[in-house]
DNA sequence: CCTACCGATCGGTAGG
DNA sequence: CCTACCGATCGGTAGG
C-alpha cells in the first residue's frame, strides 16, 4: 500500500509543470534525443565548466536550436543533475560488473579473491569510469558539485555513497592485514583524492597506461603483508 | 644596466591603458584596497567559483560600488590571476621558511634531516596552505585554471613548479632508500593527488587535526625503512 | 573611488 | 522541436 500522500493526484491528470509537457527517458524511441543531450552537456560542462557552458552552446553541440533543450529538461541545473546521476549509475554498474567478473575469473582457479585483489579492480575499473572513454560524467559530479541545489546534491551523494561504500570493507581488511597503515577513515579519503586527482592530469595519450597507474597506485598505498 | 626595451617611455608619461590609471601594489598607502579586494576575490571565487561570483559580489564585499574594482584591476581575469599569484607566493614563502625552520631545529640538536622528516615537513606546511587559516588563494588556483587565459595560465604554472620541485629530491631519496615504492612520477602525482584533495573535504571543525591527518598521510605513503 | 550607463549574453517561455 | 521574444544580469567604461 503507498504512503498516503497529503495531495493526490488532481481528476482529470493536468500537467502540473510549467510550460509545455516534457518526455521521461523511457517515453518514445527518441530518447536518444535526450542521451545525445547528455552527451554533449557532459563534454562541455567537463571543458568549460557548468556556468562557462550556456544552453546555447549545448543545443547548438546537439544540432538544436537555442530553446530546445528545455523541451527535454526543466532548467539548466535540472540537466547537470542528470548528467551527474547518468554518470554515477553507470560507474555503479561498471564497478559491480568488474568485481562480480572478477570473482568469476577466481572461482574457476579455484581460489578466492584477496583484499589486494579486489583493490585492484576497483582502482583499476575507478580509472577507467574517471579518465578512460566516455569519461566525462564523473569529472563533472566530481567538480560542478557547488552548482547543485541542496536536494539534488544529497540525491546525487546518494549514489556516490553505494559507490564508495563498496570499497570500506576492501580497506578494512587490508588494514586488518597491516597491508594498509594509519587512520582507516584518513586513509579512504586521501586513496580517494589520489585517485580523483587524475582526471586533473592524465591525458588519454599519457606515457603511463590506466594499468601502470593502477600498479603504481597499489604500491604506493599497500604495504608488503607482514 | 636594464634589457633595452623596443618602445621606451613617451616622453611626457602618456598612460598606455585604457580607462583611468591603475595603481599598481606599491603606489600610495592605500594599497591595502587593493588587498582587501584579493581577499574577498579569493574567498568568493572559493565559495562560489569564478564564473558564478559577479565583479559586483565582489565590490559589495569589499565595501565598494559596482564599477570600483575596475579602478584596481583592468579586468575580472586579471583579478582572478592576481589571486592566484599573490597565493602561490605566499605559499612559496611559506614553504621555504618552514624548510628552513626544520633545518634550524635540527641543527640545534646536532642532527641532519632525514628525507621522511623533509617530507613531513612539506605536508605539514602543504595542508596549512590549503586548509589552514587564510586557505583561500590556494584551492581558487587549484580549481580555478580553465578560467585563465593561456599566457596568465604559464605564469601561474611557472610558479606552482617552483613549489613543487622542492618535493623532487626528498621523493627521490624517499625513494632510492625503499621508503617509496613504485613509479617515482606517478607517486608524486598521486600524492599531489591525495593532498590537494582534501581542499574538498576538510573543514576546520574536521575531528581530525592537521597533525593528525600529516601522520595518515605519512603512514599511507611511506614504507617502513628496509 | 562613485555615478550612470552601454552592449552583450543568458536562462527560460509562449505558442505553434 | 522551432520561432520569436522577454527580463535580468553581467563585465566593463566615460567622466568626474
Amino acid at each position: 500500500m503507498p504512503a498516503a500522500t497529503p495531495t493526490s493526484d488532481p481528476p482529470e491528470s493536468v500537467p502540473r509543470s510549467r510550460g509545455r509537457p516534457r518526455k521521461t527517458a523511457h517515453e518514445r524511441d527518441d530518447g536518444n534525443r535526450r542521451q545525445e543531450l547528455l552527451r554533449v552537456a557532459a563534454r562541455l560542462f567537463r571543458s568549460q565548466g557548468f556556468d562557462a557552458t550556456s544552453t546555447r552552446d549545448i543545443a547548438a553541440a546537439a544540432g538544436m536550436r537555442s530553446g530546445s533543450p528545455f523541451y527535454h529538461f526543466e532548467s539548466k541545473e535540472a540537466l547537470l543533475t542528470a548528467v551527474m546521476q547518468e554518470g554515477m549509475e553507470r560507474a555503479l554498474r561498471r564497478q559491480a560488473d568488474a568485481m562480480a567478473q572478477a570473482g568469476l575469473d577466481a572461482q574457476r582457479r579455484h581460489q578466492t579473491l584477496t583484499a589486494r585483489e579486489c583493490l585492484r579492480v576497483l582502482v583499476r575499473n575507478h580509472f577507467d569510469v574517471l579518465v578512460g572513454p566516455e569519461s566525462d560524467f564523473i569529472p563533472v559530479m566530481l567538480y560542478e558539485w557547488r552548482s547543485l541545489s541542496p536536494s539534488e546534491r544529497s540525491a546525487v551523494k546518494a549514489l556516490k555513497d553505494r559507490y564508495e561504500t563498496v570499497w570500506v570493507p576492501v580497506l578494512d581488511a587490508l588494514h586488518a592485514s597491516g597491508e594498509l597503515s594509519g587512520d582507516a577513515r584518513l586513509a579512504r579519503l586521501l586513496i580517494f583524492g589520489a585517485l580523483n586527482w587524475t582526471a586533473q592530469w592524465y591525458q588519454p595519450n599519457e606515457r603511463a597506461s590506466l594499468d601502470a597507474l593502477t600498479d603504481a597506485a597499489l604500491q604506493l598505498f599497500l604495504k608488503d603483508k607482514p
